[in-house]
DNA sequence: ATGAAAGCGCTAACAT
DNA sequence: ATGTTAGCGCTTTCAT
């Protein structure tokens, strides 16, 4: 009792035209004229016709999806961050008519190669890696030829095409904000140097520093926590003033980090901004609820999935795209943890 | 180029047999005798063959995806609890080799029927309706025929299939704590009591309090917040304290209300829980970096996605099925926002 | 400018 | 138990 689906044949028939003029208005061919390419959309209109995903990819060969893989923890992190590149990716892919796949990998890689079901039953077009994933993971998947752009992750050992943020401008503008503000002893709060992102806001922050003249104190750089998160931010804050008492401004490789920081200077009745100001790096939603609100460096997280799908379909439909870096710039965001410091 | 894909036909060829038995082995029909399905079996391997899906769902006429649906502010939430049922939904579905497409749409429904593509192109089986969405879209899209499932919403002037968290059973086992804590005056902080689920775990709390013999007193119940965020957490504590000082415990109908009201405690020099014991609900990871961490109840959100695609499978391979309602029970989690009340 | 027909890779009815 | 074959809905030569 199915009501039986709406096929090309019907459409044709009811303009009065072939299968193949149909299909040739379908996609756009410019060899139709003008009135039978209106009657043919008629047809469409009336008839309420949709052309089949699954006839159109058995004979074009393309599947119409995008995969996007990311690490599960990564994927559930409290604040929505890479959730937000999904979504941007999934807004950008529904504009181009693709659909999204997602899967999520272990961070660990000892379970054995992982590679998402779509690969290789090849029912993606091209994938989307968001954010770091294991190293064995990527070399395989790099391995299908398959056209791939990672965002928010970078290797400078391996070339292929890459969505960033613009780490260095990042870690540039926030510690020229603070110096600025009459800051010289600015203290860099970095969790795992080996993650390029980080490494690269340092640079940003040593650059920064050097451009205004201000020597650079590696005593007040802490870069030896394993991961960027709050209990790390805590800590690192705590080995930073357990041993300087010169510094009045901090810059945090991340908001996790920067709200660690806050609680530390909280128990230790350390004031922000007064005391000391603090910059983060994201510009997570908490944020907000902080006392006082964070100043820090916005990424546009919706755009940088935008531009890894246009990226991708670029290179989808056009295999021989060179593999260029595209770099999303970042923006400051003043709030109330960043204030002047007066000379005493 | 192009490595040409490897087909049924190849298969067949390489195990001496007809394509059709290939595809009775893929698709496991009993009638094949052990020793073709092995060669066969074989041959796959060998090959590392991997049927197209769209020459399958052509013929079959089933997409093997599922669609996925929610607001895109239930989406964004920063806690991760959609997040978590989109991915176990991911999760048992590729248990049963169908892919989930996710949509998201807006909370008001003033932009005109969004109708996600994937249901009028019909590229999925059946969709899964995550959290509340607009009743107008409901209506819409349950003119669709399509197979459908709604995890935690419900509406009870309408008949579908549905999966929710058991809320009078958490409002009941948060309210049977404290009661067991020796409290004797329990307020309870409700947002948007239109919610359904919110109205559930009042009843809980009710049921609770006339099981123990404690007279329900109306003026420590407080509904009149329009959504249960942190925000009508603080200020429905407020309202509470403001009006009544024999309250000894809370029972907030969401984490978010409840750190809300936790801090307009301790704003207020109230203590947690030596002066007033606090329970939540959710399970909220945020939770855990509280002081003092929040006793609250756990709901299952993976399990709550598990069980929805599981109940839209069932639903999609035997269409006879009557639309019941699944309940997911939740669980108590003490931590050390709730303790024992003595009497002065 | 449009139509006829082959064929994409698979399933399922029917034959053997 | 296994093979033959039609056909799913579409795109794409090749004719006209």
């Amino acid at each position: 009792m199915e009501k039986a689906r709406i096929t090309i044949k019907d459409v044709a028939k009811r303009a009065n035209v072939s299968i193949a003029t149909v299909s040739l208005v379908i996609n756009n061919n410019a060899r139709i004229s003008k009135t039978t390419r209106t009657k043919v959309l008629n047809a469409i209109k009336v008839l309420n016709y949709y052309p089949s995903k699954s006839a159109q990819s058995l004979v074009s060969k393309k599947t119409r999806n995008l995969g996007f893989i990311l690490t599960d923890d990564h994927f559930l992190r409290t604040e929505p961050f890479y959730t937000r590149i999904f979504l941007g990716a999934e807004f950008e892919a529904g504009r181009n008519e693709y659909y999204v796949l997602l899967a999520t990998v272990k961070t660990d890689y000892n379970e054995g190669v992982q590679i998402p079901r779509f690969v290789f039953e090849g029912s993606v077009d091209g994938i989307i890696i968001a954010g770091k994933i294991p190293t064995e993971l990527l070399s395989e998947l790099l391995k299908f030829k398959i056209p791939l752009v990672c965002v928010d992750f970078y290797r400078n050992d391996i070339d292929y095409p890459v969505v960033l943020i613009d780490n260095i401008q990042g870690g540039m503008i926030a510690t020229e904000h603070l110096l600025n503000l009459n800051h010289k002893n600015i203290a860099f709060l970095g969790g795992d140097i080996n993650h390029p992102s980080i490494a690269d806001r340092l640079i940003g922050y040593k650059s920064a520093l050097q451009k205004a003249n201000i020597k650079i104190n590696e005593n007040i750089i802490i870069t030896n926590s394993p991961y960027p998160n709050r209990q790390n931010g805590y800590d690192s804050a705590r080995l930073l003033f357990d041993n300087n008492n010169d510094v009045t401004a901090i810059f945090a490789c991340n908001d996790a980090m920067a709200i660690g920081a806050m609680q530390y200077l909280k128990d230790n009745n350390i004031y922000v901004p007064q005391d000391i100001s603090l910059v983060g790096f994201d510009d997570v939603e908490a944020n907000l609820l902080l006392d006082p609100p964070l100043t820090t460096i916005r990424v546009p997280k919706i755009d940088l999935g935008v531009e890894a799908v246009k990226y991708l379909i670029e290179i989808i439909n056009n295999k021989n795209t060179t593999s260029k870096k595209i770099i999303v710039p970042v923006e400051l965001i003043i709030r109330n943890s960043t204030s002047e410091h007066y000379i005493k």
